[in-house]
DNA sequence: GACGTGATTGTA
DNA sequence: ACAATCACGTCC
């Protein structure tokens, strides 16, 4: 111990067995840190998004029901599902409630607080830092999140943990409707850090091309 | 504002 | 089988 970098023990597995609607601002100002092939990058998270389950919230993936992509998140809490979109981009949550409840927090942007070379390697089309994690699928490839992370555990303190961070001020708490959804617009469960570079700026959903 | 890109899923 | 949709990012 002595002077060398403290080890903080992740958030345990109860923080994740609740409502996605209280986990979710209780993420902001957390640290999730991935260790890949020796690189360490550490992404502090400043914008997040509620989903519910089954029934509950149209906007969910589990909406209608378990299916083979999202059976993550049917299962126990604490556990990373990330998801494959658009046909180049990846997503990851944070799977909350207890095993056979589905829920969970997307990670929508944070703010890279260790290993920015690496991730600066991992996102050549960002120009400043501060876009390196700003929007879901930025986060993800910034922590070099794919298929193969789907369903890994962030408690057990391996290589890809959640760790607390400075509590956020209340005060700069903020929320509003999710981001890209068309459906559930008029839940709130959008939640971010006032003031934070890192927010992916709103942008209402707009239709597709149509023929 | 437009479009890439392909998996997933509901519908038939 | 088929076609629409998609919790997005980039460049124009």
């Amino acid at each position: 111990m002595l002077h060398t970098a403290t080890e903080v023990a992740p958030l345990p597995r109860s923080f994740f067995d609740r409502d996605p609607l209280v986990v979710a601002p209780a993420l902001l100002g957390t640290v999730l840190r991935h260790e890949l092939d020796g690189q360490v990058v550490a992404i502090r998270l400043t914008e997040v998004e509620a989903y519910l389950g089954e029934g509950e919230d149209p906007a969910s993936h589990t909406h209608r029901g378990m299916r083979p992509r999202n059976k993550v998140m049917f299962g126990p809490p604490g556990h990373l599902y990330v998801y494959f979109t658009y046909g180049m981009h990846y997503c990851a949550n944070l799977v909350c409630r207890p095993e056979g409840m589905s829920g969970g927090v997307l990670l929508r942007a944070g703010e890279v607080v260790t290993g920015l070379e690496v991730a600066r390697s991992r996102r050549p089309a960002s120009k400043r830092d501060i876009d390196l994690a700003r929007g879901p699928a930025r986060l993800a490839s910034a922590m070099a999140f794919g298929r193969e992370d789907d369903g890994r555990d962030v408690c057990s303190g391996t290589s890809l943990s959640l760790l607390p961070g400075k509590p956020v001020p209340r005060a700069k708490l903020r929320t509003g409707p999710r981001v890209g959804v068309s459906v559930g617009v008029e839940s709130p469960w959008r939640y971010w850090i006032d003031g934070e570079p890192t927010v992916s700026v709103y942008r209402p959903a707009v239709a597709r091309r149509r023929p």
